[in-house]
DNA sequence: CTTGTTTTTTGAACCGCTTCAATACTTTAA
DNA sequence: TTAAAGTATTGAAGCGGTTCAAAAAACAAG
């Protein structure tokens, strides 16, 4: 296989001109430039990444690190995620390295994971999901100087880029959409709270109360614990939820692998979504628009959200300066069948 | 940032000692190495990426490449298999380079996307997927010498490497359980004929029937064009396939994309899935056994193919020999609510 | 035909590692 | 004590590009 010096030697010019002619084609003379064309085409040469790499010191490549699936697949979340970054990538010529970790690994050692690709620099930039609270992840990131965008926030008072889903709008639109159908016995069904996204959801469903006047009651939240089967999760916590003796008559729940859960719980239960309880999804899985009745969901930009992150990231590592590198995303909440009006 | 030649200066050594502690531990003798080993650890140092590859004139990565979706979002195909493949690599220290490509490309674009991935020498071995008919993907491949592997079989006369999923079995075993069940009209919707999967899965249908000693009625079976949304899609063919004067009582489709759309199409109908018509999907999506009645699915074990895919291709890269690199999967009958019992 | 200016081209240094023949050092056996 | 064999280390030559100061060539003006 050709190599650049090959092309120089058969073309009569330098390897600097060769070079040129795929790095600064302006400042080579034209008729040498398709002088050197011409033996490239013949040669059929392509410059070898490897040594591109090496000698500019950069890769063009951004790295996504996901979490092994349970389930023996990629989450729907990421999912959108994917779609939106290499659609970037493919649009500004960069390259993605995906990389995933197995679920409920050691905090300390998915560090290591993050300290192996930033050490080698096999990557000029990272993207980091789903933070968490005091995510170690992002100090180790801002210390090694790496470049990198977090989608989520952090509680940690640090400047840095990110891009995020406003879940606390989302949820408080929720609840007044309910509260205008007469709802007040309103449920809730969280993730766990070490992760942002999910106390930034609590304190949609708190003010969204509040600005409706009404009352918290700490017996309709509940949150699920990080591991363990998400429906199942879902399930039991809505039975455990509509066994109060003055039980909900309305939920939100915060994941749609949850919902999954919570629908066949109210089922279970011998009530029917939509009539005997209404329900709020907040994530619009592909699936909600085609249930019996279609469920009421609160849609997560995060294909946008994947465009965005990974805008940010690569305009970051070409220098180039971003006017808005913290971005906060509305959710829309998408009313079909699953609330009952009350009214 | 530390580099091979300081380590190799401070611990009183030469590079090739300092790189043979790396990639020869067992070459160096212990006190030498533990000497290095320190000032490695004192300089933070970690081998460049770049140079290693350059050097070595490989990897230790490969790509897959996938086109965007319409849905923005990754197919839930992708999406498992992407998941077993991200484990091996996990597991095997490879690296995971993901592309992907506008959807409904250009054949030719297509093919320069590989050509240039190739040439560039980026990553050492590329998994293809959903292989078509007559894929010019592949011939580049073989003619290029790239190590590749295809999820998915082809018809041209060539050998090379590949896993698939026995679509033909399973929609056979799909026919032969209505028949078990008193059916015999017995509907067919498939995917565009231009995807090798279709027409193994087609010829399964036709097999199933003859194995049933059921006549094979043309008016029965239904192709979806190649684009155009898939759920439309099926709707529109299920409804149009219920609106024969004598219609198939039960279906099989191909593809849960596809059976969203049937499903809402039978309904549609003024049918229920179940009752009126028996419904079998191929590929069991997540909410198919969420689904009221849950869908009887043909489960493809398309993770199980990631992970055998990625394994097939680093061992063929890394030249250890592989007794089974042609490897068809069999897809599970998943027995649910969704086909009446006409005995 | 000079001289000065601008445009092109050159070629060596560099990026940071791996590899391997050659050398140096140890150990063993006679 | 020494030669032979075995073990450890060296260092230079790659790998295949980019970069940039310096040289060369081309052009313009006097």
């Amino acid at each position: 296989m050709a190599n650049i010096s090959d092309v120089a030697r058969i073309s009569k010019v330098s390897v600097g001109t060769v070079s040129n002619v795929f790095n600064n084609p302006e400042k080579v003379k034209p008729e040498t430039r398709e002088r050197v064309c011409r033996v490239i085409e013949e040669l059929n040469f392509h410059p070898n990444l490897s040594a591109r790499n090496l000698s500019r010191l950069k890769t063009d490549t951004i790295a996504l690190i996901f979490p092994f699936s349970k389930r023996k697949r990629i989450e729907h979340y990421y999912s959108d995620l994917l779609a939106g970054i290499t659609e970037i990538c493919f649009q500004m010529n960069f390259k993605l390295l995906l990389s995933s970790c197995p679920p409920n690994i050691d905090e300390k050692e998915e560090l290591l994971i993050y300290k192996k690709m930033i050490e080698s620099r096999a990557v000029d930039g990272i993207i980091l999901t789903v933070s968490k609270y005091n995510d170690e992840r992002i100090n180790l990131l801002i210390d090694t100087k790496q470049k990198f965008v977090v989608f989520g926030r952090s509680n940690l008072p640090l400047e840095f880029p990110w891009v995020d889903i406003d879940g606390k709008y989302g949820i408080s639109e929720a609840v007044r959409y309910l509260s205008s159908l007469g709802h007040t016995r309103i449920g809730y069904i969280g993730t766990p709270n070490i992760l942002m996204f999910s106390k930034d959801r609590l304190e949609g469903y708190k003010y969204g109360l509040k600005r409706c006047n009404i009352d918290f009651n700490p017996d309709f939240i509940l949150e699920a614990s990080v591991d363990g089967d998400e429906v199942e999760k879902g399930e039991n916590g809505v039975i455990r939820l509509l066994s109060h003796n003055s039980p909900p008559k309305a939920i939100i729940v915060s994941g749609s692998q949850l919902a999954l859960g919570v629908i066949k719980g109210i089922n279970k239960f011998g009530y029917s979504v939509g009539r005997d309880i209404s329900l709020i999804c907040f994530d619009d899985a592909e699936w909600n628009v085609h249930f019996n009745p279609p469920i009421t969901s609160i849609s997560q930009p995060v294909y946008e959200a994947g465009k965005l992150v990974s805008r940010i990231l690569i305009k970051q590592i070409k220098g180039i300066e971003c006017q808005d590198s913290n971005v906060l995303l509305k959710p829309d909440l998408i009313i079909r069948e699953s609330c009952k009006n009350l009214n």
